[in-house]
DNA sequence: GACAACATACCAACCAGTTGGTATGTACCG
DNA sequence: CGGTACATACCAACTGGTTGGTATGTTGTC
């Protein structure tokens, strides 16, 4: 082992700032905050990250890796027809709207509306983070399309981007209202477009 | 006229935390920031506000009131057919996607996320916002849904809030992306799916 | 002359970031 | 193998500027 005696100083303050960020947002953390969530002093803080922006940058980097990892990882891949692959992920997605707002939202979706505007390179790393997950359904919707012989007027990418969104809105909606319940409604109606995008024959039951 | 020169110091904050809490979020606009875009001195600000929360809850509660206004004013609610009512608020939704992100994106979605955890009342003031347009849209779902008879597996008020929670979701892309264009698409979605709800033959141009 | 609507001057707490330092490697040279 | 040179990982104390908030005016109006 070349690092670290257990967990790094900078392993600790990112998953501090996954906890503290998701449930008060960016600016609101301070990093005197972010250091006694991890456990380390400031000088380990200003040691690993050159400024607090380039915590929120590497924040976002380590969400695209722990939950792509997750994603990856996931039982639904192995679904053989296509489309049943997509509401797999839908599925899977709607499963995962379990405990507290904090534990199952968005970091970079929180994040990104704090940055836009002034902080380029978290918006950039957020981006990555929101488009590159996207991406990794598109392959699975491209392929649902061939499977049923459509040619529809909308795209792979814009679908898989639309999942993104009903999902990234279900959790302001949850945030605002404290009830999951209505997110797993978003999620509900989100699995019934896709079943009639691809489902010729009207209601079908999961 | 009981109060004011022209425009009150009240206004003129209201108006300075709409344009900067959507460009920057709520914890990254100070006080001093709110009076120099406003024009006016911190005695001012809490003259009118007993602190930063009660100007974002009072901030919420203006936009409920603007943007309520400007629904209500819109020509949509003349058309005669209920589905073609719902689907004439989505195309002004869309035809509302102009100028820059700060500009058309909702304040209290971005507010929410930030205050969800730490901030009830501005939390509470984002949902009663939030919740409360989705209920204008309620009525012309549930007739809808009357006036082609049918018994759907979802309610009106889910569907109201599935709506607002695509919005949300396509800000937060257009945002990551700084491309509106991608925000449209999201609408266009949202558009499809409601035709598929209520139009039993498929595809249809607007 | 009372009261609302502001302005000016100020403060204690907190902020991101810096400093100067220690403890523990690790690489390389003789 | 021993020792010096350097690197990495971390820490406690500090700094200058900013923060939300207050105390005390001044002004205009009924």
């Amino acid at each position: 082992m070349t690092t670290a005696k257990r967990v790094s100083a900078r392993t600790k303050l990112l998953d501090a700032a996954l906890a503290l960020v998701r449930r008060q947002g960016f600016a609101a953390t301070s990093v005197d905050e972010l250091c006694k969530e991890a456990g380390v002093t400031k000088g380990a803080f200003f040691h690993h990250f050159e400024s607090k922006e380039a915590l929120g940058v590497a924040a976002a980097d380590y969400w695209s890796e722990t939950t792509g990892a997750l994603f990856a990882a996931a039982p639904y891949h192995a679904i053989e027809d296509p489309v049943e692959r997509v509401l797999g992920y839908v599925a899977l997605r709607k499963s995962l709207l379990d405990g507290e707002e904090a534990e199952y939202t968005c970091l970079v979706g929180t994040m990104v509306q704090e940055a836009y505007g002034s902080n380029p390179a978290i918006r950039d790393a957020c981006k990555t983070s929101i488009f590159g997950h996207a991406e990794s359904l598109e392959d699975d919707i491209q392929a649902a399309i061939k499977s049923r012989g459509l040619s529809p007027d909308w795209t792979a990418r814009s679908l898989a981007l639309h999942t993104q969104a009903v999902l990234q809105g279900a959790f302001i909606l949850a945030k605002a209202s404290g009830d999951r319940a209505v997110a797993e409604d978003m999620v509900d109606h989100l699995d019934r477009y896709i079943r009639s995008l691809f489902l010729s024959s009207p209601a079908q039951e999961a």
